[in-house]
DNA sequence: GAGATTAGTTATCGACTGATAACCTGTCAA
DNA sequence: TTGACAGGTTATCAGTCGATAACTAATCTC
């Protein structure tokens, strides 16, 4: 064990994008620390920041390459099965996203901080490039391409907000959840916390998230 | 000028928790610090921090102050102009409300903080108060209450994305903009960054915006 | 198999930030 | 008037974070 293994660079650099997009989908952009993201990729922290200069090109690449694998899940989605509606076959696809844990979360964190002069505008022009695409590509109207992403929104905020922890303790969770998210629920679901499964290792070192993240 | 005015507690903390609202609107809660809310407030930052303890339980203020002023807002337009559908009055509350700059944007942050293990909770707690709102108090059906709930959050993510700022450069903002918000848009529109008027006080120090928010 | 390049590391630092302590001063009741 | 409390301030600090420098070691090439 502990074998130094090296990596090519693209590998590695992939790996790292990989971790970040989960470190700032749970953090955001200024709460993200470089070591964390660092700690996560098992890679030293120096390291991440040579490799991309700064955190907020970090940032930047973590969103470009969320919004390519978006747009190419679109596409893709959009491909197949020619009998059901776009419409549908892009929301299922859009809840498909979700399971990867930070890379909707990441482009939401990038909406909210519009003021940024730098975060700003990346976020307002892959906002529009999903706005054109589903307008140009996916044949929706305008209307119908407002719907859908105040719908993704949506998906967005319950993602963000751990709604599904509650899933099982609020009946008006499940009753909202299952409004928004007609099909394909269990994926969203899936997203809940682990909830300390009932018998195993009682205490200890258990509450580890909670309390490393409260030590903030 | 430089009057020492003292003002009573209870007033001093109302005008920190606007300028903390918008101070954590623009930043978020990681980016947003105490100096800055301090500076917003015209006190001094261990000012802001004795009074409310620590930064967290400001925040935790900014999100509560917050969602009672979104709810009673809520409850005054379904009071008055019994003629106009439910729906359709509570859509225009929540755009006024936009025009607070920072009260639709912090609770939007807090949205998607939910692995917090304090703002989670508040978050998740809040949105559910005014689910249940809509639900049992404006009778609203779960789909519509869901409905209206992805509206609303369509219009925080185009706030906070300062998509407004676009409105005159970019047809497509134009349009997507019109299909999200069919009335009151000027409410939005009037949010876009002043886009300093073309020929008052050219050059100078009026990149100061930019300049301070790329510094950090 | 030597030299160059690429993939990493440890050590360190300056700046920033939230928080604490200690102190000052209006305001108001008795 | 006085004294006590409420409404502030300045000074200061310990911890954290992003970034830089300097160094080490695989791997590749010829």
């Amino acid at each position: 064990m502990s074998e130094k293994q090296r990596m090519r660079g693209d590998d590695r650099r992939e790996l790292i994008l990989e971790a970040a997009t989960r470190v700032f989908g749970d953090y955001g952009y200024f709460g993200a620390t470089t070591a964390e993201v660092a700690r996560a990729a098992g890679v030293s922290q120096p390291y991440v920041v040579r490799m991309f200069g700064t955190k907020q090109q970090l940032f930047v690449d973590v969103l470009n390459r969320a919004l390519e694998l978006l747009m190419s899940t679109f596409r893709a989605s959009l491909a197949a099965d020619p009998e059901v509606p776009a419409q549908s076959r892009l929301g299922m696809a859009y809840v498909d996203l979700a399971s990867s844990r930070g890379l909707l979360l990441s482009l939401m964190h990038a909406f909210v901080l519009g003021s940024d002069p730098v975060i700003g505008p990346v976020g307002r022009e892959g906002f529009l490039r999903v706005y054109r695409f589903l307008r140009d590509e996916a044949g929706l109207t305008p209307d119908d391409a407002q719907n859908f992403l105040a719908g993704g929104m949506m998906i967005n905020t319950l993602v963000g907000i751990r709604m599904a922890d509650d899933f099982d303790s609020d009946p008006d969770v499940r009753e909202l959840m299952r409004a928004c998210v007609p099909e394909k629920l269990d994926i969203l679901r899936a997203l809940a916390e682990p909830a300390l499964e009932p018998d195993r290792l009682h205490g200890a070192d258990t509450a580890r998230a909670a309390g490393t993240a409260a030590a903030r």
